[in-house]
DNA sequence: TTATTATTAGAGTCATTACTCTAAAGGTCA
DNA sequence: TGACCTTTAGAGTAATGACTCTAATAATAA
């Protein structure tokens, strides 16, 4: 793998278990075993660095959010979405976390993630358009707005709320639970708008998901 | 007022408004005309500031929170809960924002704030049950404590979202709008919960508030 | 008044960190 | 081979920031 490459992987992975904030240029350098002057050849500056990896998420998200125009929203669709946003996410989760310092240093990012948002919340209600005329949802043009904003705050707050709650030893081993875990909550805030008839199978599919947040010994019950 | 108590304030003040990581403790000493052996003949490090200033946070939420038992919880209630979380949220509003660094080097916060954590949403679970109790709501278990955690997580990143998602010239005069925007978002989280005869009146309510996002020009429509 | 304690100033230290600079090594193509 | 471009090493720098130390000054008590 070409250096630049291999930077941004190194600094992918340690900025998701240290953060953002706590792991230095030299420091990523000295994990590849390269020199700084190395690294700062490949990129400007740190900044740089973010940037770049920001750019691939935010392709990625792009890619995961279409919504398909040649047919009908399904259920499974649904679930589909939130489970690759989630790992989405969970791969690239530094960025929620040092969300607000990152775009204050960085006014081109600042601008960009911006348009990112706007996009995203416009493809979250899509689909949740797509959904009511499919007719799984009951609900009116308000209702679905609010749904979507809350939707999109929901997911994108989920691993800072679990990070900072929940003491996790093994964050890999747990990551699959706690994924499921969002899903789980956004199916709950969903539930209430969907009609009847889809109420048992939404139900079975969660249940397939096998964990809601309940079960999680740290909440009160 | 004491040395002590101004240099709390000034923190405060300035890590609401620039972050706590672009605040040293050198910049609090110059701002309050202070040497910065002062501030540490007052406090044993940066950290220590952080602590105090949370303890005066947690001691408000908690206060905020109380549950009546002597009465049953009206429509009105619930508002007020709103207003004073989410002020508080704003007062404090670089807790939140910083929250995962703050915890991770501080084990003895970090401790304080996983049982501050189960307490507010135990509470908030209580309120949620004595609305149902009140006749309002028509939900099952299972349906109120997801309701709980996920209004928890929505009004803890509420201001986050803000200002990562939002350009705002003059923090302080959009804020109380800003504010009621939030109310309006969990207002609209709960909405299907509620019985038929409440929505007229609870509609009402979230009218006077005078903003919903939707009003907010940075959001598709 | 005098002894003692609390508060403050401010120069200074030590570690960290983003980033620079120069020179060397490696690769490629005529 | 040799000229030239790309990549790399690694020492070094300048700024920053959390915190320390000593001595001076106020406040208080005896």
């Amino acid at each position: 793998m070409k250096t630049r490459d291999r930077i941004i992987q190194a600094s992918l992975e340690m900025f998701n278990e240290q953060g953002e904030r706590n792991v230095t240029t030299n420091h990523i350098a000295a994990a590849l075993s390269i020199s700084p002057g190395n690294l700062y050849y490949h990129f400007k500056n740190k900044q740089q660095i973010i940037y770049d990896i920001y750019l691939i998420y935010e392709k990625r998200v792009d890619v995961n959010l279409q919504v398909p125009t040649d047919r009908v929203l399904t259920i499974n669709d649904k679930l589909t979405y939130l489970q690759s946003i989630f790992q989405g996410l969970w791969d690239f989760r530094f960025l929620h976390r040092d969300l607000q310092h990152l775009l204050q240093n960085d006014e081109e990012l600042h601008k960009r993630y911006n348009i990112f948002f706007k996009r995203c919340l416009k493809s979250t209600q899509d689909i949740y358009f797509g959904l009511r005329e499919s007719g799984m949802l009951n609900a009116n043009d308000a209702d679905l707005r609010a749904l979507a904003l809350n939707t999109w705050i929901l997911v994108t707050s989920w691993f800072g709320f679990i990070h900072s709650n929940l003491l996790i030893e093994n964050e890999q081993e747990e990551s699959r639970e706690l994924l499921n875990a969002g899903i789980y909550q956004i199916f709950a805030m969903e539930r209430p708008f969907l009609k009847e008839e889809f109420r048992g199978p939404v139900a079975k599919l969660v249940e397939q998901l096998g964990l809601s947040l309940d079960q999680l010994s740290v909440l009160p019950s």
